[in-house]
DNA sequence: CTGTTAGCGCTTTCAA
DNA sequence: TTGAAAGCGCTAACAG
């Protein structure tokens, strides 16, 4: 056979009708006599038959596909990790996935929407690596769709829990004794690098635990960029001002590696001559030497869960996310200082759903390698 | 109109038939009239619809969409370059991609193709990740299929020129003066880390360049695993064999970066004291202090080009691409020594279509950092 | 220039 | 337990 079999080819050589195939073929709860059964697979089987998605989707209405539009989260590696969530949690519910990028337009998200929906996904999952508040049409009625790693008004959203995540850093340094830390990749909330509201997030949590600690930092330096360039220069410019810091906190993996080369070359042990604790847990963490002690961001969770959450349509999550209004996270600030003290990160905050809107917060998790040494507190 | 406006919808609102609807949309050669064509727009736009794809698939045997099997690619941050590509080029065709990830194993990529058949797209792209010969079905007569950085019987290929990249890392040290050269990473051809065929043409090519020069390695480092700390400890071992090496040749960029390591903690300058010189140019390549010189590996080509090929059916390749019969490269060897200076990579061999199996090789770009210093030939 | 109509391959009542 | 037939939304002859 060179041309494709169609249901009427397996019918005519199982001796059936193609309604008793597509009985067969789908397992429907109609009883069908052993033997026809039989040899419905076994025609079937014969010819390679390979059912038309297509033609079942048109008659069903449903096409078990999702679609995964992506703001420029295929372009950042360490981001791809969001991917494969999706890709897993699609595969283990028989769905296939279809994938957009778009780049950092909302208007070209809103746009992939459309061109998914003329391809009949069954849900939508909209990732995207910068964070923000996205301007999107309303949702399609009938068609889940949800917002990774950003918000949108009319949209479910999942955010990493950068507020807490800003608290465990500092704590990870002050409980380990470190008074004078230095700080290097500091951004101001009006001023956020691409209005990341995950930045401000982060410093919030960062200032929230200082000031509940009474501490400040022995000095900071200001950043938009967050590369390891910027890591290096600032962490010259805090041992010039604060040579007695015996810590630095990295506003990310990136300025971390930096701060890394400065000490290097200064010939400071880390972490005995200077400790380090940082954000993301970029791959490159890992290679370190020592290896980072950093918050691993949940991009595959955030995948995962929501690929759960438009396809079983769970109203609100299960376990690992907790569900917080979007203004909530600042006014829970000065509020706990419970730091339990092996898993800072991943204590939760009450669900305190104040906004119509669901937003939903995933738990950065702690990863401890060894750029952390303890201090005697004076 | 709370559901899916379909075409006769558009049709009724119009005050025309489907058929018109339908020839309008598709701006088909077939006349209708302005007035016509305004009311059809205006009518599509005013109900917001959207064309159902899967019905116009059905009906026209071409769904616009190509497959592609990721074999660990997406789980490979640097290799999501590939994706891009696909991404991309897909995209300026109007395709839309669905992604499939099946791990490793070759039996989980014949169950995708025929998944992604079902699912009707027009042609089928390969990826993966640990370069292999793949034991694939048999090409699907009428689906246009390629493998991205592996090869399989019967199928069209496309493969990084390793064979040449080998050589060109050796020369760019050598024309630079070095004589005393060490080398982190070996792989036995007998013992191929995950049997890649890659990284045996890429020890070839060195081979083959050395043996070219008349040289051999001040000292080399066997390992099947490439990893930071391979070279941190391999470069101590070369650094004691053979104390009176100037460079060190990296077997790939996380070797490299164990080299940069050690020679932090040996106290000697990059490229001053070392030089080096590596393979894939990861993220982590631009990242080092100084930036590591380093050779492009062609993910990001390979996706367009694979496009390209499946959808243009383009039967032999254009400019980037030149193709090799599998075998072909290891013969070639000794032949030529023409070395430009500037862009050794991108040389390409003249044709030599021996083998039935159509492989196409793309160069990696070579990528000059810091890294390298040239040293006067004693 | 525009409308009628016959399918694309499948699922699903409804009858037998 | 099985088959006949309608129809999912669209395109493309073929008429008019």
């Amino acid at each position: 056979m060179s041309v494709k079999p169609r249901m009427a080819d397996v019918a005519k050589l199982a001796g059936v009708s193609v309604a008793t195939v597509s009985l067969v073929l789908n397992n429907t709860g109609r009883r069908i006599s052993d033997r026809t059964q039989q040899r419905v697979w076994q025609a079937a089987h014969e010819l390679g038959y390979i059912r038309d998605a297509t033609a079942r989707t048109l008659r069903m209405g449903k096409s078990h596909s999702i679609g995964f539009i992506s703001s420029e989260v295929t372009l950042t590696r360490f981001a791809s990790d969001m991917l494969q969530g999706i890709l897993e949690a699609a595969d283990e519910r028989d769905h296939a996935v279809m994938i957009m990028e778009t780049g950092e337009s909302d208007a070209a998200i809103n746009d992939a929407v459309r061109a998914l929906r003329g391809r009949q996904v069954d849900a939508i999952l909209i990732g995207v690596m910068a964070s923000r508040d996205l301007q999107l049409d309303p949702p399609t009625a009938g068609l889940p769709c949800v917002v990774l790693n950003s918000t949108a008004a009319g949209y479910r959203a999942f955010l990493p829990q950068e507020f807490e995540a800003g608290r465990a850093a500092v704590r990870a340094l002050t409980q380990r004794g470190h008074q004078r830390i230095g700080f290097v990749g500091r951004q101001r909330l009006d001023n956020l690098y691409r209005g990341s509201v995950n930045i401000g997030a982060r410093m919030q949590g960062i200032d929230a635990q200082l000031a509940a600690e009474n501490l400040h930092f022995a000095h900071e330096v200001e950043s938009l960029e967050w590369e390891p360039e910027v890591g290096y220069e600032g962490t010259l410019e805090v041992l010039h001002a604060a040579p007695e810091t015996t810590a630095v906190l990295a506003a990310n993996d990136r300025i971390a590696f930096g701060v890394y080369q400065a000490a290097a070359e200064l010939g400071l042990k880390i972490p005995t001559d200077l400790s380090v604790m940082s954000f993301d847990d970029e791959e490159l963490a890992a290679l370190m030497r020592p290896g980072l002690s950093t918050l691993r961001l949940p991009y595959y969770e955030m995948g995962r869960l929501g690929v759960a959450a438009v396809l079983d349509e769970v109203p609100s999550m299960d376990a690992a996310a907790t569900s917080l209004g979007a203004e909530s996270a600042p006014q829970t600030a000065g509020a706990q200082t419970t730091g339990e003290q092996t898993t800072p990160a991943t204590q939760t905050t009450a669900p305190t759903q104040t906004t119509a809107q669901q937003i939903l917060q995933l738990p950065l998790s702690p990863v401890w390698r060894e750029s952390i040494a303890s201090r005697d507190s004076k």
